[in-house]
DNA sequence: TTCCTGTGCG
DNA sequence: CGCACAGGAA
């Protein structure tokens, strides 16, 4: 049996009477409906388009994931087309989208489901776990909007509306403090409807408040992209996109930065399965 | 400058 | 846990 750590979090631990999870229910869907958005993937409850969708969601912005969501799915239809597809097709559609190792996860995925689940999109939280960039948000959002299942989860613009409407005067809130109420006030029903009319107020309050989500411990900053490594990284995949078959001479001549650098992002890079090297030359396969 | 529907690694 | 990871727009 092992021992709980010292909890500080009493909130967590104090119920919401009927009647205010009543209210706060009837608070979001009143709020989302009057500031409803159109997105592509809520048109479908293909899991697969969802899948898809969720991933390019992870840390890119809805605006600029909407038109590379519906020129991805356009391209590769359905997992078999994804597993089927070549990396470097999938990386240059990805282009532009940013986090380009989660577009390799995606499409590893999809092989993997192709392989382990006979091409369905699993609907349980632990195998969609197992998935490559399925992490435990991904796999709630799935169990959400494809499967309508009750899923308990936490990303950013539900955090703001929990941060909102429970610990106004807090900070350094933990995500430990919001499940439960996550939990509480979910619409069984339909989650669904729920989650997207969670979001949606999210969204709204951020617009109108400073974001709410800085008072929780998990709210991480971006550091500066410009001169970073990820800059270099994006600008190396690129260059060996548009021409492959570059050594890392060949490379270094087109991309500016360190050579040092360079031969070693490279390096990493086909460590991470991103491009691989064939006779001193770099490709995306 | 700041933001963004997180995941995986060390 | 702390950190890296991409990129465009406001």
């Amino acid at each position: 049996m092992k021992k709980k750590p010292t909890d500080h979090s009493p909130i967590s631990a104090v119920p919401l009477a009927e009647a205010e999870i009543e209210a706060f229910r009837a608070t979001v869907y009143a709020v989302a409906q009057a500031n409803p958005r159109c997105l592509p993937w809520r048109e479908t409850a293909d899991p697969y388009r969802i899948m898809v969708s969720e991933i390019m969601l992870q840390q890119t912005q809805v605006d600029r994931v909407a038109a590379k969501f519906v020129e991805f799915v356009r391209q590769f239809p359905s997992v078999a087309a994804l597993a089927a597809a070549k990396l470097a097709d999938v990386l240059t559609v990805w282009q532009g989208l940013g986090y380009n190792r989660r577009g390799l996860a995606l499409k590893r995925a999809a092989e993997a489901i192709v392989t382990d689940f006979g091409g369905i999109v699993p609907a349980t939280r632990k195998e969609l776990e197992s998935l490559p960039g399925i992490g435990p948000y991904t796999a709630g959002a799935i169990m959400a909007f494809a499967h309508d299942r009750p899923a308990v989860f936490i990303e950013t613009n539900i955090r703001s509306v929990f941060i909102h409407s429970f610990f106004q005067d807090r900070d350094r809130i933990h995500d430990r403090d919001l499940l439960p109420l996550v939990e509480l006030t979910m619409d069984r029903s339909q989650p669904r409807l729920w989650y997207n009319a969670l979001m949606d107020y999210g969204v709204v309050l951020k617009r109108e408040h400073p974001n709410p989500s800085r008072n929780s411990i998990h709210h991480l900053r971006q550091s500066p992209f410009e001169g970073s490594n990820r800059q270099l990284r994006s600008a190396l995949l690129k260059a060996v996109l548009a021409h492959p078959g570059l050594s890392a001479d060949d490379v270094v001549s087109k991309v500016t930065g360190d050579h040092e650098n360079i031969v070693r992002n490279l390096t990493q890079m086909e460590k991470e399965g991103l491009m691989v090297r064939k006779r001193g030359k770099y490709f995306v396969a």
